[in-house]
DNA sequence: TTTACTGCAAAGGGTTTGCAACATG
DNA sequence: CATGTTGCAAACCCTTTGCAGTAAA
């Protein structure tokens, strides 16, 4: 059974092999990132990055959360807040997932929907997207409300 | 058959009713934007919104937007791009769609699922909520990519 | 006539950027 | 050792707000 050491070597590993691919290094600050956005369960804020370990700089951080979502490490999670969030990317976690977002506080839990639900929706964005000749990368699904503790 | 006229008709005035419930008044300006949402078959920033009747002023329209959301006649379409956009909501349209957004362009097109996954996605996302004690108020279902005019 | 609303201009605040020093492969 | 990266501080720009005058019910 996977031990988190094991998760932790395989999402660094990841990371440095998306990062390397086009052309760019997996420096320190890099590196606590994914560490940080690893150890947290939800998707997380700048302020938040910054909190988490003080040796992170606001202006890198930010320049850096570009850059790994470029390469797909990291991705952006949009909520109503003021605040962008980020969360590791499936390419990375190997787990795909949806939101639940709170409306009062902007807070972020995940959710899964049945493979088989997975599946149908799939086909049915395919349709969609040929009939509008649009080309999908992806799809999000939030769900939008309030929290258990904003209620 | 129901002509545009009537639609607009329709519009106003659940919008009209709509904020008087809330205490607000349905002026000129705020008649002006939802006109202009109701027009354009997408979601429209600010700039295409003032650029759409060169009587909307900025400021006012930034506040009559937060209005109208609260009064639940216009909704926030979140995509990647800089700036928010706006569309009427569906208590005014009846017309429950989804979004495909461009990661290049920033457009947005809208596109529906058939009723029967609908309806199974609600089941799905009312299991999810009730096991986070979530308060869901709605859905929202993003198809990110590349649109035809970007490819 | 009361009170919500508007327009103007200025402030706010999350995010981006210029630049010189630094670290990575 | 070539070049991608960092930290600092200043700039950016979408959005919000104060205020005095205006319009809606």
């Amino acid at each position: 059974m996977p031990t988190p050491t094991d998760r932790s070597a395989r999402i660094h590993e990841a990371a440095a092999e998306l990062l390397r691919a086009d052309g760019y290094r997996y420096t320190v600050a890099r590196r606590t990132i994914v560490a940080a956005l690893g150890d947290a369960g939800a998707p997380l804020t700048i302020p938040q990055l910054l909190a988490a370990d003080s040796r992170l700089v606001q202006s890198s951080t930010y320049r850096n959360l570009v850059i790994l979502e470029e390469a797909g490490v990291a991705s952006r999670v949009v909520t109503s807040d003021d605040h962008a969030r980020f969360e590791l990317d499936e390419r990375v976690t190997d787990h795909h997932h949806h939101h639940l977002i709170c409306l009062d506080c902007g807070d972020v839990r995940d959710f899964e929907l049945p493979a088989g639900i997975e599946r149908s929706l799939q086909a049915e964005f395919g349709r969609a997207s040929r009939a509008a000749m649009f080309r999908m990368e992806r799809h999000r699904i939030d769900l939008l409300g309030t929290c258990a503790g904003c209620s």
